[in-house]
DNA sequence: AATGAATGAGCATTCATTCAT
DNA sequence: CATGAATGAATGCTCATTCAT
């Protein structure tokens, strides 16, 4: 109990510090003073530095996939996606120091995609998804690839807008991205 | 002139290798030897590597956004949206490796944004046309500001999906974008 | 018993890594690991590191002069020579840890000379052997300190050399000290 | 001119400090401080600390060879062996620092012996002046390694002696060597 | 302007030692 | 007696920056 919520703490100091300064240039010093430990503290649960920024970038995608998996089962159309959506960018806007992070790993170097498992495995079942969707006229034909990263990077400027202004609005954003895919004859 | 070109290959270093191994993991000296000068030249042009980082990404916003500022006198509508999408894609196309590290440096925490004159200048125009837009129903009822933002995140998007597919398909893309946000009764 | 089994535990696994990586490339955790007890449990035997290793070659040191004590009572000839030198050189070739960690030891910043009890009285003995030999015109007259020295010089070299080659001879290599200081005239 | 004097301080200083306080008890900040240098300034002449003493060592080894490489192109007997003897004794009573790091290097992790091309040279010929002298009943018939050992270990040896007493003795110690390995009918 | 040797604060990491359990 | 998590001083090394030439 009491050693994971010092593991925890490093890891909650780490994630502020990493988003406030950027990853190169927080210390390890300085998450262990933030933390409340000693220096050699944090090597008793990270190998290297390195390996703190791999297992934090890791179990933060892990945790904001949890829900979504349950999502994924379903068949695309309007509320199906939009449902997707909504529950993406909520996680995002509800965890916000936890999504910059998020994003600034997933396209940092400290991203060596390995020993990721959930996270292939969902964006398979996504863009399947779509597939279906192109083939029964819902979506437009497009290449499915283009879809799924479209709805990537629409979640994350949606997520960005909505912490930033702070609006309840969320069926007009959506609509921008469903508009611009469905099928139209 | 010759001072000019000094300088000039130092820019060029810098970003060739802030790009291949990141900003924090390149070395001022490093970069002076990539420009074929001595580590003290940088510092000729260059007060500290922040402002040389800073002066990086902010010529290349102006370059970027040099040719479009023609452009944003016309008024909003399908065609004079897509040729500035157009435009702005074709840019990041054309310059990956600027356009790389201008995203990069966006969402660093060396782009202390103070210096900026022309960015915001461009975007109030942006945001002015969207806004005619608006009232015109051309566009629907949303926040200009979604939309604008919306408009440089479908572009980046774009972009990096261009890059790694090396696709010639623009127009069906940029209708994504258009039929997401085009008025509809 | 117990108590002392681990102690010894403590001290066997020490020998054993301070030959495979140098005193100071072994750690006291890995010590510990190594002889099966917690990190802080060698603490319970050895103040410091540094005792450690003081008590380690110390009392190797006693070990390998104990049965040399038993002889030193004789009168010095080529007999009793032989016997002491056989006996020191059947030590090291029968105990090469030991002697590997004790000549390392000796010569080691961590050798500081002052519980030293045993030692110097077996060398006071064997001086004063040397010293009747030379009196008595069987060893030649050369400072006995000299010759007490070459003693254990050539003891070391020879063990050496016994473990590399795995020779069974020995009376030659005790007759290249004996004839080197044997009286002449 | 001046940098090599530079270099040469940092030479001078680890020497006399590894010789002191043991090759890793000596920090590099410590050989800085002691040369006069700042800690980064080690680095401009050694990539790394062990760069710093292998080079040490190496150009140690090869400045105590260089006068006795001239020696070796004569037969083997009395004069010449006397005379390689006393060269090597008298350089390590004229270095004792060099000579002390020397040993201490020679059985170290250090000394990774690759790039040194003089020494097994000159060892070589030792060997076969040795084998000569065996061959034409100059000296008994013992393997010419353990001689050769034997010749370096009884130098060893006497160095230390004479360094300790400060005698001026040398003839009667180079002759409880030859005496020992001379041959007898 | 240009050079590059020199600087020293700062970094990631290790490890002898302590102490609450 | 025994444990092992926790400590923090110390280490080897880097690199932005300076300055005498």
């Amino acid at each position: 109990m009491v050693v994971e919520d010092k593991k925890k703490k490093i890891l909650e100091s780490a994630l502020k510090l990493f988003i406030e300064k950027g990853i190169d240039n927080t210390s390890t010093s300085l998450i262990s003073k933030e933390a409340g430990v000693a220096t050699g503290t944090l090597y008793l649960y990270f190998e290297t530095k390195v390996d703190l920024i791999s297992e934090l970038g890791t179990s933060i995608q892990e945790e904001s996939l949890e829900s979504f998996l349950d999502l994924i089962e379903s068949s695309v159309g309007y509320e199906s996606l939009e449902k997707f959506w909504h529950e993406r960018v909520e996680w995002g806007v509800n965890n916000p120091d936890k999504y910059k992070f998020m994003i600034q790993f997933k396209s940092s170097p400290y991203n060596i995609k390995n020993t990721n498992v959930k996270i292939p495995d969902h964006e398979k079942k996504l863009l399947n998804l779509i597939e279906d969707g192109i083939k029964n006229k819902i979506l437009k034909d497009l290449p499915s690839k283009y879809i799924s990263g479209f709805f990537s990077a629409h979640v994350v400027f949606t997520v960005e807008y909505i912490i930033q202004t702070k609006t309840k609005e969320r069926k007009i954003f959506f609509e921008t991205f469903f508009d611009g895919i469905k099928y139209t004859n």
